[in-house]
DNA sequence: CGGTGTCTTGAATACCATCAAGTCTTGTGG
DNA sequence: CCACAAGACTTGATGGTATTCAAGACACCG
C-alpha cells in the first residue's frame, strides 16, 4: 500500500527503536541505512508493510530480494496438502526473513505476518556479491546461520522427544531470550508483548489448540505464567524452567 | 553383507568407489586428493577409521578440522540428560560430518558411527580461507547448506505433524533418494544395504523401538518392503509412497 | 556357554487428539 | 451504535495412537 523509501539518506516513514536495529543482521553488516547507522553501502533497499495474517513470502514464489523484519512478529510455516500446519520458527524484529533467499530465489516455506510487520528488503545479487567480497561480512553472516541451524535442531529434539508441557515451556523461554536480546521485555516480574494465538503455539509445538489451552490453563493455575491482553507475564521463572528442561 | 572391507593399495589406505567421490562435497570443491580427481590443493588432509558405535565427534569437544564421510553410515545424535535420544540426520558417504564445524570449533551434537566409518578431515582454517577466497567454492558450499536446512525443516514437519507410518515411510524414501544419488542401490526391485537397527529408526522418527517394530512388520505384512540380512528391498514403491505423503 | 543386543508380540496405560458445546471477544456492515 | 458473524478460548466426554511393561525367541560374540 505504501512503502518505497528511495535511498539511504532518508529515514523510513515508520520509526524503529534503536534497540531493534542494534541486533539486526543488516545493521551489523552495515548495509542498512536505517537506525542512525553509518551510510548504507551497496544493496538497493526498499521498505514495506505487511498486515497481520498476510503472507510476507509465498512458498513457491520467486524473489530477487532478501527481506528483513524491522518490526512485528512473523512465522515460517509449512503446510501439508490436507491442511496440517507446522511452524518452523517465529521471526522477530531484526531477523532475516529467510536466509536461504540469499542463495536460492525460491523459499521452501511460507512466511506469515502474525502482527502487522514492517519489512526492509535488499537486492539479493548485490547483497551476495558484497558477501563474497568481504570475508568479514561472511563471518558475521555465518554466525546467524549457525544460530538458525542450532534452533532448528533443538526444535527437532523438542518435537521428537519432549512432552507437551516441556515443548510449550521451552517455546516461552526461547521467545523470552530472543526478546531480551532485543530490549523488548519489561518490568519485574518479566513481561512481554505476546501476540501469539494459541493456534500459533499449537502449530509450533506440534500439538492441537485444544491441548495447548489445557496446558496453558494448567500453567496459570500453578502460578507459573499469566497471559492477558496479548501480554505474557513470567510469574515463576524457576518453576517454568524446571518444566522446560526436566521431565 | 557384501562390500565394506578394507583393501589396502591405491592412493589412500582404503579404497572408495568412484561413485561416492563423485557426489562428495570435498571432491566437488576439488580439495580432495582421493578418487582420481585433480591434485589436492590447499587444506591439510588426513584420514582415519572409526569402528561401529564409536563417536566420530563428541558434542562438546573442540575440533580444528572438518571431517567428511568416505564410507559407512553415521548419525547426528542429540542426547537429553535423562537418556532420551534424537537423531537429527543420518550421514552417508560423501557427506560433511558437520557443516557448522567450518565456522565453529564446537559441535552442538554428537556424531556416532553406525557402521565402521572411514573419514577424511581437512584443516578448518585453511579450508575456510580457501572458501573465502573463491566465490565459486562458496557457491557450491551454500548449496549443501541449503539442502541441509531443507532436510532439517522437513524433519520438523514430520515430527510435528505426521503419524508413525508416514514418518517411517518417509525416512525410507529419503535414504533411498540419497543412496540413489550415490549409486548405492541395486537391482529390481530396488534393494539397499541397510545397517540401521530399529532403535536408530526410533530415534530418528521420535518413536519407541517397540512401535517401530510394529509398523515395520505391518509394512512387511502388506508387501511394501522386506528387511533381512541388513538389507532392505522396496517391494511396492507406489504403495509406500502413498503412505509417505498422504493422509 | 552365558551374556548382550536385537526383534517380536501382547496387555495395560498414558498422552494427546477429536468431538462437541458453550462463553467471550473482535470485527464488520447496516 | 447495534446486530450479527467469525474468531478465540475453555471445558468435558470419548477415542486412538503410541508408550510402557513384560516375556520370550533368536543371533552373535567373546
Amino acid at each position: 500500500m505504501k512503502g518505497q523509501s528511495t535511498r539511504s539518506h532518508e529515514r523510513p516513514h515508520w520509526s524503529i527503536p534503536e534497540s531493534t536495529c542494534r541486533i539486526c543482521v543488516a545493521f551489523n553488516l552495515n548495509i542498512c541505512g536505517v537506525g542512525g547507522g553509518a551510510e548504507a553501502r551497496g544493496p538497493q533497499q526498499s521498505g514495506y508493510v505487511v498486515p497481520a495474517r498476510h503472507n510476507i513470502l509465498r512458498e513457491h514464489g520467486l524473489y530477487g530480494v532478501v527481506p528483513f523484519i524491522c518490526s512485528g512478529w512473523a512465522a515460517t510455516v509449512v503446510m501439508l496438502p490436507d491442511g496440517r500446519r507446522q511452524i518452523i520458527s517465529f521471526l522477530l524484529p531484526g531477523d532475516i526473513v529467510s536466509t536461504t533467499l540469499l542463495f536460492d530465489s525460491q523459499p521452501y516455506s511460507r512466511i506469515e505476518a502474525i502482527t502487522e510487520t514492517h519489512c526492509r528488503t535488499f537486492d539479493r545479487a548485490e547483497l551476495r556479491a558484497l558477501l563474497y567480497k568481504e570475508p568479514d561480512l561472511l563471518e558475521k553472516f555465518s554466525k546467524t546461520w549457525i544460530g538458525e541451524k542450532r534452533r532448528a535442531e533443538e526444535l527437532i529434539v523438542d518435537l521428537g522427544r519432549r512432552t507437551a508441557e516441556e515443548r510449550i515451556a521451552r517455546l516461552i523461554f526461547n521467545l523470552m531470550d530472543r526478546l531480551t536480546k532485543r530490549g523488548m521485555v519489561r518490568g519485574e516480574p518479566v513481561e512481554i508483548d505476546f501476540p501469539l494465538r494459541q493456534h500459533h503455539i499449537a502449530d509450533a509445538t506440534g500439538l492441537t489448540p485444544v491441548h495447548v489451552s489445557k496446558v496453558l490453563t494448567e500453567f496459570r493455575r500453578d502460578g507459573l505464567i499469566n497471559i492477558s491482553n496479548r501480554s505474557l507475564t513470567l510469574l515463576n521463572p524457576a518453576g517454568l524452567k524446571r518444566i522446560a528442561q526436566m521431565r
